[in-house]
DNA sequence: TTGCCACTGCGAACTGCTCGCAACACCACC
DNA sequence: GGTGGTGTTGCGAGCAGTTCGCAGTGGCAA
């Protein structure tokens, strides 16, 4: 690739991130190559603790609170971000694939929502009362399609 | 579970609230008279924390664990409802005054939502994923119009 | 009045996360 | 190829919010 180009948005590679880390002063090492390893080869959400055990196996030596602060330094430099899921624990993903959640409440499944259905809302809301809402950072809850339409369970 | 006592709605009152107790063979006990009487008086939200305290200022050997467990009574009977603001605490309040919140995570300002502005977006949803959205149960994060007007914080 | 059992108070435990601290090791500079 | 400053680490304690187990209490049907 060309040289000294900024980058504009989120990192693309595990280089380009440690780059990023490296540009704000920040050093190299071995639980945070790891993580971003663990980060880079699965889009899937993971929470800290998932993710420390894929560290852990590699390196089992990495602590979980490495592992937090390590997610925490990452997030402010836009590599990944976290979301939540229902009461449980936050999940962490690269920021180039953020994207809104719909959780069912009913199985525990998570669908990935397509921007378009979120867009008239986001924008209703903003023109209504100003509010500029952010559909990444916890899951909608509700029930999947397979739960709406089976019978609703006893209330008791 | 068989459904011999149809509630049609959330009761209106700690005496309706109470005979549905009754009615599922609970019993009226002092402190979840006092823990209703707290819901029934003021409608903010609170947490379990906040209740235990007006329960306690009357009876203060109530502890907070028999708060949590009239709370997730109450909840299956449908007299409350709990919501997620952020990262703290749950807040409970009378499930008939259920509505739909949305949270600065700039100032912590909870905003509470008209219905108006998530009709099309909870229809949007069933339609397009067969999703059957719960706009209640956890804050929608985002920026209220002070906030996002200030100009947004540097990156780093 | 009696007796069953729903409910209570208490404290320990659990989950998810944060913090303080001393030791370590990356890497800019020589 | 050293060397030293300091960013990062491992460790463990601690926090908030919530749940659980247990033995004793007391509401209420009979």
């Amino acid at each position: 690739m060309a040289g000294a180009l900024p980058p504009p948005g989120p990192p693309a590679s595990i280089d380009e991130a440690l780059a990023l880390v490296r540009a704000r002063g920040g050093r190299v090492t071995a639980p945070r190559r790891l993580l971003l390893e663990a980060l880079f080869t699965s889009p899937a959400h993971r929470s800290a603790e998932d993710l420390a055990a894929e560290v852990q196996a590699v390196a089992p030596d990495v602590h979980l609170s490495t592992i937090y602060r390590n997610l925490e330094e990452l997030e402010r430099l836009g590599v990944v971000v976290h979301s939540h899921f229902g009461h449980g624990a936050a999940t962490y993903h690269l920021a180039g694939t953020a994207h809104a959640h719909f959780l069912c409440e009913h199985c525990g499944d998570a669908i990935e929502a397509p921007v378009g259905v979120l867009g008239p809302f986001v924008a209703a809301a903003e023109r209504t009362l100003g509010f500029r809402v952010d559909p990444f950072h916890f899951a909608i809850p509700g029930r999947c399609a397979a739960c709406a339409s089976a019978p609703p369970p006893p209330a008791v």
